[in-house]
DNA sequence: AATGTTTAGGGGAAAAACACCCTTTTTTTT
DNA sequence: AAAAAAAAGGGTGTTTTTCCCCTAAACATT
């Protein structure tokens, strides 16, 4: 009977305590310990080689060392570590970025558990598992792939920080002193160039990449 | 030897199982079942009196039925039952809307797998159990509570929440299972209310006070 | 000099958003 | 039981937003 050791990485101690408790319940797997977040895990795995296991269930909203960066060091550092990631995170763009850093399968945390215990031997056996959604995501990613730096020019800058005021697009032709036109233009490119459908998705994209601060 | 029944209410079936688990691991407590959402515990309850436990531990971010609305539905036509919040919210209102909902516990998903334990006992032995935090909380309230801050129905949060996605109000009134008629009139009383022009004022407002995080 | 590419802006229609004022029913308070 | 407040939604009209397709300069490139 062989075992297989596991780690569970996540800051919520009551959650990493619940899926620790079930993944020992699996017949093949084994927790040794579990983290509170990544630099916690990077701390183990340099102290004593018996603090490496086959499988990191990791979370990635942590604080100080977050899933995504720890996934970086556990693929560049330690090549044989399959890391899981188990997120409430259903992003596209979190998903890829997990994936890209050496992740071999991402599930979302209302997943039924005998799916985690199926991919875990998957995981261990075959290397990876995927749900059919990341399957799509990465077949979308593929033929599609626009990893195009999105560029904007100053104009669209200043007008994307105009649009998440309480503006109208007219006032904003006023302080801008182009033509309301100009500014419906200004807006149909961005539109298009950030796939949103109207002002609000607009405000959202200059507030998650920083081009607003609220 | 005395066994207590817990219900386990959250929306990620990982989470709800693990925590199930190991709650079923405590002596004394034993899960009769999980639910993904507050709807699903509400038809158990009127499907069945076996169904009706001594706790429950309720998550708040649910669909369909969130968990504040759910407790207040429970101390209305349960009161002999006790509901346990179990978040990752740590925002002032949210616990203080919990406790006001009814619930006799509210306990953050980083506790460790020990107070749980204790504060279940608590909460079946003396009816309530709360963490220093709380009890401040509670005192705070009580005390310096002057600030004419702007209070929300849970109706009018949750359509500031979609409010800020892509959504129009066509379909926000959807997604609420109201007439556009309705949601327009929150839309105004909310204008008014946080004196705020148009939808993007709306979203900034929700932003900056928390009740969207982007 | 011919071609392409930003940049600025126009026209028009359809869809949303916004404002305001009003009714009915239920729930809560007094 | 009466009064007040809250919850749901109807009507109508105006303004803004959104979409799509179209010019004409101004540069830039080959």
């Amino acid at each position: 009977m062989i075992n297989y050791t596991v780690v569970v990485v996540d800051d919520h101690n009551l959650l990493s305590q619940a899926i620790a408790g079930m993944v020992n319940g699996f017949s093949k797997f084994k927790v040794l310990y579990t983290c509170a977040n990544g630099q916690e895990l990077v701390d183990k795995f340099t102290k004593s080689p018996e603090f490496i296991p086959d499988v990191v269930l990791m979370d990635i909203n942590m604080p100080i060392l977050n899933g995504i960066e720890t996934t970086e060091w556990i693929t560049k550092n330690h090549e044989t570590v399959n890391v899981m990631a188990l997120s409430v995170e259903d992003e596209d763009l979190t998903i890829l970025k997990m994936l890209k850093a050496g992740a071999v399968s991402y599930l979302l945390k209302d997943t039924k558990k005998e799916i985690l215990e199926k991919a875990l031997v998957e995981i261990v056996e075959n290397g990876f598992y995927h749900t059919q959604n990341v399957t799509n995501l990465l077949m979308k990613s593929v033929s599609g792939n626009k990893t195009k730096e999105i560029v904007f020019k100053d104009r669209e800058l200043t007008f994307m920080q105009y649009a998440c005021s309480e503006l109208t697009y007219k006032e904003i032709a006023d302080k801008m002193c182009l033509s309301p036109k100009t500014i419906d233009g200004y807006r149909d490119v961005l539109f298009t160039k950030l796939n949103v459908k109207n002002r609000v998705g607009l405000v959202m994209y200059a507030i998650k990449n920083k081009i607003y601060t609220p």
